[in-house]
DNA sequence: TATACTCCAGCAGTGGGACC
DNA sequence: GGTCCCACTGCTGGAGTATA
């Protein structure tokens, strides 16, 4: 057996609840043994609850119960996130279990299910050939990842995030910021988001980001646990010390250009903000408070509509979104100016992106019908602009030692400035006016905000 | 030894969370 | 639409075990 260790949280709820005391105590450990490398950070995560009954039983115990039964019985919050032995995918198996360690421990958790005698039990499973093929590929990946491919147009962006420097500083950020975010987790309403989002802030301290390249588009994404899966009021306080450079509305003024609909051209070039604009038409006055819930209402469709979803999938997916937004005269325009956008990709046959690259119905993984193929097209189309123009950002970051590029999220960049100078404020005017630059020369009225975290 | 039964690894798929 | 993640369910074939 690898390391042996108890995750002392788990440990204590236990002995607390059960009322047990040091002899108790010892044999109790005999049955919980957990396996787990016994970092820092592994302390901040309940790591699986290990199926070590097969030691003593001589065979492997299981899952007959779910996790979420399994915590609700027991009134205890284990979870199996991430951890780096064991399966957690929940299996059936019935074991034995005798009167005593079933009175003094598991009473609560015990399920006789269809057999009597015969009980469920949590447990993780054991390291299989399925398991091994799977973390084998993960390495590969990683090795892939670590060498980006040769032709994205990203592929110096990559490298550069996944530098000594760049992981260096996010490191030391992260552990700095750690009180903001747990103020920032207790902050959230209860429930399973407010779980997810600690769990996932605890995995995603200990790889960092690491940025790759994927099937259908030319935007790069974080691979694995990251903090980019927080919500953004987490994220922040996460990167506190750092300032946050977003292109304003950048999708719209995308397709403002791309698709030329009369309508948002006009607001777009008369500097609305469209955010306000809408969420305003939509539901009326708000109070500033409500305001950036309700804009993450209509964000959220407006993103569906322009990367291709369906009138299905906008509702669906946004059922905060009153009647109103589909009925309003930008949407409506924008839904048409959009469906004639399709109706081109499905005459030429493709898309040519930002970088001049030319993209068929052939090269869409994973789609099989022609309409996916054109609303995923249509979607590549989009992000290539937000990609070339986000890249003169980091073009003009250059090499400069003072300007560390702490992480990356398609139309917006976090910085961190080091050995802080008094034109260090000017310098990181100079990237937000490269970006400026750049979408100006598609036509693009490209506005970049830069705010400090603190 | 043949047959019947039990078990579970491995896989595929779904659903729900996050982000733009 | 582009992704990422985890939790969970259900199915199946083959391995293992029990029994006649």
């Amino acid at each position: 057996m690898a390391d042996v260790w108890i995750n002392p949280i788990a440990r204590k709820a236990i002995l607390d609840k059960y009322n047990l005391n040091k002899k108790e105590d010892l044999r109790l450990m005999s049955y919980m043994l957990f396996e787990g490398a016994p970092d820092e950070f592994d302390k901040e995560i309940i790591v699986l609850w290990r199926g070590v009954l097969r030691k003593i039983y001589g065979r492997k115990a299981t899952i007959k119960t779910t996790l979420q039964e399994f915590r609700e019985r027991t009134g205890l919050d284990f979870d199996v996130y991430k951890h780096n032995r064991h399966k957690h995918r929940a299996t059936t198996v019935r074991i034995h279990l005798d009167e005593e360690i079933e009175a003094i421990i598991f009473d609560a958790c015990l399920d006789y299910g269809d057999k009597s005698g015969k009980v469920g039990f949590v447990t993780g499973d054991p390291y299989t050939k399925y398991r091994e093929r799977k973390e084998q590929k993960k390495r590969e990946q990683e090795l892939a990842y670590s060498e980006p491919p040769m032709d994205h147009p990203g592929r110096d962006l990559i490298l550069y995030l996944h530098s000594r420097d760049s992981r260096r500083i996010l490191q030391r950020l992260l552990r700095k910021n750690k009180p903001n975010v747990k103020a920032a987790l207790l902050n959230m309403a209860e429930g399973n988001r407010r779980y997810m989002a600690a769990t996932r802030w605890a995995v995603s301290q200990r790889g960092l980001i690491k940025y790759k390249g994927v099937a259908n588009t030319s935007r790069i994404y974080g691979d694995g646990a990251n903090i980019f899966q927080l919500p953004k009021a987490v994220r922040e306080a996460a990167l506190v010390g750092t300032y946050s450079l977003d292109m304003k509305s950048a999708q719209l003024v995308i397709v403002s250009r791309l698709w030329q609909p009369p309508l948002l051209m006009e607001e777009i070039n008369k500097g609305t903000d469209m955010w306000r604009k809408l969420v305003e038409d939509c539901f009326g006055k708000v109070a500033e408070e409500d305001f950036d819930r309700y804009k993450g209402y209509i964000k959220g469709a407006v993103y569906t509509i322009i990367f291709g979803g369906g009138k299905d999938r906008i509702k669906i997916e946004n059922p905060n979104c009153p009647e109103s937004f589909m009925k309003h005269p930008i949407i409506e325009e924008l839904l048409e100016y959009r469906k004639a956008a399709m109706d081109r990709i499905k005459e030429h046959g493709g898309i040519r992106d930002a970088f001049g690259e030319w993209w068929t119905f052939e090269d869409v993984e994973n789609k099989d019908r022609e309409d996916e193929k054109i609303r995923s097209l249509l979607s590549r189309e989009v992000q290539s602009y937000e990609l070339a123009i986000m890249l003169e950002g980091f073009k003009a970051l250059g090499m400069d030692r003072d300007l560390v590029m702490v992480a990356w999220l398609h139309d917006g960049v976090y910085i961190y400035i080091r050995n802080h100078k008094a034109n260090a404020d000017h310098k990181l005017y100079g990237i937000a006016q490269a970006i400026e630059a750049k979408a100006s020369t598609y036509g693009m009225p490209m506005r970049v905000e830069c705010e400090y975290l603190e």
